[in-house]
DNA sequence: GCCGTTTTCGGCCCGACTGTTTTCAGTCG
């Protein structure tokens, strides 16, 4: 694990155990900050924390002197001293306990404190036994409901991967819109921002018949508990089907919470900001009303003196970024890095900029789409090039190409190419980097293919050193256009790689190599931090659905949505060129 | 513990829902 991560969970569980002991509670968002900013950078802040430069670590947000000093420390002994006493103090298993939804810090604290309860597995024993029931406030539902919530972790304990939320958000949405009174009805949350794994979904609904809207959203097909049913709040459990044959190996959890937020339709642009979040950009957002004198809430934008007042601005998101004199802000930029400093608008990459896929597979390797399949849904999108790149010769499980098939290929694709009106089909491989960071065709066979897109496949769980060396051998390869999805992780499943990104992105920028956002929801990879980072420093990225079937040229949408996280523009985006932009560059490394 | 164009101290976002009370504490987002 890299230091920063490593330092964020450590910050992360100081917050938690600061938290039980009842500390300030300012002080615990601190910690929990710290651990957010940490987890986020791209980059290594221990050389900084090594040489105690104290000046260069609280230039990041969140970060002052006090955690500097800890860092330091971490740098120095491996350890922080602080989390260390905590850790004496506090029971791990208190912990898990603070983590089962609807139990706070609070409670925990009673629990410990008068039934010495240190585990989940203390907790249920003591609620078998009654005595849970003899603290204050600790009535029979309450207890029913931490039972329930307790089941509903060990069966769910994972979060839900963007890819699987976004389809059942979208029929829940569709299924409220047949609801009699539905005015408009979205989804908000982390599932708008584009995270890569989803808590729970939030749906959000502007009705005249608000009656009808909880009425059909508690009895939706598929809920398996209420949690809440107020006049504006609903919450339930909803099972999640596993009918997706594809991924019957991925551990999905059994359920998932959906809230239903019922808003009044002229406050609608202040409830989707509300509910959209994050937290801290919801924070930073209404400190900056503050500021100017105004006040943010979920109603609306007011004046402070007069909070109950004529809303200056609540019909549309636009309008309150318009009237806070701030640049209105995307949803996936929601997150408090520096997106309200922003002073002139940025031209995020759309889902309709993407006018090529650089990246697909057919039958000749593990895809399910002939040549003509693929060729003819790339062109139904109004793709101008498609790439086919088959897998390379030492991925025999996937049955790559051996140099003479694949000459024999290249010629199909190119007579293929020119009977096949209205898209520009180019021949080329993804092609194994191996483990010594060679690629896995010879030069000579490299050179005849139109685009190469380099990936790691096998060695995943090389030490990062080695990692950088091998991903870096591959960016200096003459022949190579795209490193394809860099790292390998596979989400909540295999961490892949950990290379130092910066020091790839270096390199791509001086090789003139593009890095690809790899659009599958089990991958994004490049994951959102990287791209930021990547963007910064100028290089150019590349968004790609590693197509194996015709659906998976749906999964596009979640590559933007990593894109637009990491801020990326369509000018720094290959995908998004014109024919002949696009072309000329490919045609620049031959 | 962090932060600052009202700045080195004194704040730190705000409302809904539940379950338990009988006016509110705890949790969540």
């Amino acid at each position: 694990m890299s230091f920063n991560q490593n330092a964020s969970l450590i910050f992360s569980r100081i917050a938690q155990m600061l938290e039980l002991l009842g500390s300030d509670r300012f002080r615990v968002n601190a910690a929990n900050k710290a651990s957010r900013e940490l987890k986020a950078l791209t980059a290594d802040l221990e050389p900084l924390a090594r040489a105690e430069d104290t000046k260069a670590l609280t230039t990041h947000d969140g970060i002052g002197k006090g955690t500097a000093a800890k860092l330091i420390e971490l740098a120095q002994s491996g350890t922080i001293s602080e989390h260390d006493e905590l850790a004496t103090r506090v029971p791990a298993g208190l912990m898990e306990v603070l983590s089962i939804p609807g139990l706070g810090p609070k409670t925990v604290k009673l629990m410990w404190d008068d039934l010495k309860i240190e585990s989940i597995a203390d907790l249920k024993s003591e609620i078998d036994k009654g005595t849970v029931a003899d603290l204050p406030r600790m009535g029979a539902k309450t207890i029913e409901n931490i039972t329930a919530a307790i089941q509903f972790m060990e069966s769910s304990g994972d979060r839900l991967h963007l890819g699987l939320a976004m389809p059942i958000a979208n029929r829940i949405i569709e299924y409220m819109q047949s609801i009699q009174g539905t005015i408009k009805a979205q989804y908000a949350g982390s599932l708008r921002r584009g995270e890569e794994t989803i808590g729970d979904i939030d749906i959000l609904i502007a009705t005249t018949d608000p009656d009808a809207a909880r009425d059909a959203f508690t009895t939706i097909q598929g809920v398996t508990r209420i949690l809440a049913s107020g006049e504006t709040k609903s919450s339930i459990r909803y099972a999640i089907s596993t009918e997706n044959q594809r991924f019957k190996d991925l551990a999905v959890p059994a359920e998932i919470q959906i809230d239903l937020r019922i808003v009044p339709d002229e406050s609608w642009g202040a409830a989707l900001a509300y509910f959209t979040g994050s937290k801290d950009h919801n924070v930073a957002l209404r400190k900056a009303a503050l500021k100017q004198g105004m006040t943010l809430n979920e109603y609306g934008l007011f004046q402070s003196k007069d909070p109950e007042g004529t809303p200056i601005a609540c019909h549309t998101e636009e309008a309150i970024y318009i009237a806070l004199n701030l640049e209105p802000v995307a949803p996936p930029m929601r997150q408090d890095r520096g997106e309200l400093a922003l002073k002139e608008h940025l031209p995020l990459i759309e889902l309709t900029d993407i006018k090529a896929d650089l990246h697909t597979h057919t039958t000749d390797s593990d895809g399910k789409l002939s040549l003509e399949e693929s060729a003819t849904i790339a062109r139904d999108r109004d793709f101008h090039t498609l790439a086919i790149t088959d897998h390379s010769q030492s991925s025999a499980i996937a049955n790559g190409l051996k140099p003479d098939r694949l000459r024999k290929q290249i010629k199909a694709i190119h007579d293929f190419n020119n009977s096949f009106e209205g898209l520009h089909i180019i021949a080329g491989s993804e092609v194994d980097i191996l483990v010594d960071g060679s690629l896995d065709y010879d030069d000579d066979l490299l050179n005849e293919l139109d685009i190469v897109v380099a990936s790691p496949h096998a060695g995943l769980r090389a030490k990062p050193k080695q990692a950088t060396k091998r991903l870096l051998k591959a960016i200096c390869h003459p022949s190579v256009h795209i490193l394809g999805h860099p790292t390998g992780r596979l989400i909540q499943r295999r961490a892949g790689l950990e290379p130092d990104i910066t020091e790839l992105i270096a390199a791509a920028v001086e090789h003139d190599v593009a890095l690809e956002i790899n659009s599958h929801w089990m991958r994004l990879d490049l994951r959102d931090t990287h791209v930021r980072a990547a963007v910064e420093a100028g290089c150019k990225i590349a968004i790609n659905c590693d197509v194996h079937n015709a659906s998976d040229y749906d999964n596009i949408i979640y590559g933007i949505l990593t894109a637009q996280r990491g801020w990326l523009t369509p000018d720094q985006c290959i995908n998004a060129w014109d024919h002949d932009r696009l072309h000329t560059w490919l045609k620049s490394k031959r």
